[in-house]
DNA sequence: TTGGATTGCGCAAACGTTTGCGCAAAAAAT
DNA sequence: ATTTTTTGCGCAAACGTTTGCGCAATCCAA
């Protein structure tokens, strides 16, 4: 390999080959490119010119080697159905691209993720990771945990290793059902999801409880298997009951579950709200089209995402920061499907 | 740094702890967990159960410097709201894990691709690139040609370097066309992009080119904004005309944009397909929900990732193989939204 | 017994960047 | 004039892995 680049060894140029050009070490073109002020403004000058002149770019993984940063933070998805997690993901990748780093997709979506998915978090040193799925986050959680990788979960209760960024579920589900009982309902469905996660557990309980504490009870619940088809047939199954036996309020555990009740009522030509009020979760930007007007609970996710860069970043400087554990209020966006009172 | 690992130090294991560990050079252990031959049975025995038992996790930034292949591609994303995009990128993560290597998210959704962001094409040694949208590819595609990165557009035309992978448009937008045609309809319109976008031009294209051959021409044209607003709006606007005015019906560029309009339709009460046939193109996963049960043009999703990562692997072998421009025919899918006839 | 072939490794440099340590020249203080 | 301090760099090793080249021991054929 030639030292200097010439026109038939399109190379990129490095360090070592800029040096070479402005006669001194490559320890000089470093400091020089970071502003060292050790190293004169004359000689500076001359390295940041050639730099440019060159289309110098560094390369981040010989950067990493050295330095031990990569600037790259892992991030495990939730399934593609939800558009709340395409949001995290596009609200995820603006923050990093504003903060300079990159995202690695870990996995996204639906089924198990593999040990050398996991194992590729450590392999390409990520300086954090960010997971937002519950059932796929055990693999990666571990695997950060034995490796000392700062993790955030966004949108889950972590259990164990790491820190969390969530919405307050318990009192957004609270707050539905004071919603729901000031309307006068009194016959209260829940879409719920027998998924492991934290998330619409928390939902249900603070629901259920703020019921209870009203004097009141759930009075039917329909398995909504986390996505719109479950929420479909929830809604046609509520239908298809006689209209003196229907929940007269339905609080969906999702925003894409309220999204199927809501589309079957409808294909129905049950009254909402009318007939039956409708309320979701998540504030996804679809609960504001017209043909759902959904009320919903609006995560704060671009605080969130942004809060958990920070504890990610934190612990990049400081490896033994106690986790933290955020729990953010949501706002409760009341539209048409609750009625506007 | 101790040489050896001792349990106050929790640092990975390496090659080179591998080999004091073992007893042998590194280069044996690097060769002997590659199953290098040259390598006896038994010493490759013997440091497999070291890496095993130390679970050692190969630094894949080293081995990038060493090798100059990364397993890394870059991606670059179309908007949030378009779920064709979600499902791009989740069934590109689904193909990228099963063939062991990661995704390296460059940017996701709508403004402008940053300086910085797509240098970090190459300051990573990205082995490729998937671009998915067409404004925002330019700057990524011209470091990827300058730098020689293997680049590979998903369902956008390349206009210079590199290779694309799209849905017949123009093909499928006759498609569309045939099919209104023999339903008898005669009032065509047409809910359109002004983006600069391949896609939308040949499928409009193909439609109308259609039409003209059958001895017919649109007679409406509204602008759906590539979005589910856009598409709405122009529902909205269709069915504000005196019904002897309207189109009798309407091709929407994309699913998206077709759910918006069937929304705007279903909350003015316009029957569809009674009274205006609608039809998208893409073929969402959510195109087949019964709420909107669309007749659309499915892309073969899965098969144009599949191609595109063959495209890439194979000019990561070979980077002076020509550029390949693949088109692969739609599938019309017909649904409830234009008649079962 | 000897020479050639095979086997089973190791050496050393490289990939590109970084940084602790320290040197030599110039400048400043005494 | 001498000593001390400051300035402006460079040396060298490291980060972790890979691989071309080649050596020494062993084996086999003549």
């Amino acid at each position: 390999m030639s030292s200097i680049l010439t026109p038939s060894t399109p190379r990129r140029a490095t360090v070592v080959t800029l040096s070479e050009l402005a006669g001194v070490a490559p320890s000089t073109v470093t400091r020089a490119l970071k502003g060292d002020t050790r190293i004169s403004q004359k000689t500076r000058d001359l390295i940041l010119g050639l730099a440019k002149e060159h289309g110098y770019m560094p390369n981040a993984l010989a950067r990493t080697l050295s330095s031990g940063k990569s600037g790259l933070y892992g991030l495990v998805l939730g399934p593609a159905e939800n558009p709340f997690y395409t949001e995290l993901l596009h609200e995820a990748t603006r923050q990093a691209e504003k903060l300079g780093f990159r995202l690695l997709i870990i996995h996204a979506g639906a089924g198990p993720i593999e040990d050398t998915t996991a194992q590729a978090l450590i392999q390409y040193q990520v300086d954090g990771c960010i997971i937002s799925s519950a059932i796929l986050s055990s693999k990666a959680a571990d695997i950060c945990a034995q490796n000392n990788v700062p993790l955030v979960m966004v949108n889950r209760v972590a259990l164990s290793h790491g820190c969390f960024v969530t919405c307050d579920n318990r009192a957004g589900g609270a707050e539905i059902a004071r919603l729901l009982i000031a309307r006068g309902r009194r016959r209260f469905g829940l879409v719920y999801t027998t998924s492991t996660s934290s998330t619409s557990r928390e939902r249900e309980e603070g629901f259920v409880a703020e019921l209870e504490q009203a004097g009141f009870t759930l009075s039917h619940r329909f398995d909504g298997h986390s996505n719109y088809d479950g929420g479909f047939e929830a809604g046609r199954e509520i239908a298809g009951l006689p209209a003196d036996q229907r929940p007269d309020s339905v609080f969906a555990l999702s925003d894409i579950m309220a999204m199927g009740v809501l589309d079957a009522l409808r294909l129905a030509s049950v009254d909402v709200p009318g007939e039956i009020l409708v309320a979701g979760f998540d504030g996804v930007a679809a609960s504001a089209r017209p043909i759902y007007d959904l009320t919903t609970i609006q995560q704060p996710l671009s605080l969130m995402i942004q809060r958990a860069f920070e504890l990610l970043q934190a612990r990049t400087l400081d490896p033994n920061l106690p986790d933290e554990l955020i729990a953010m209020r949501g706002k409760l966006v009341v539209r048409g499907s609750t009625g506007r009172a």
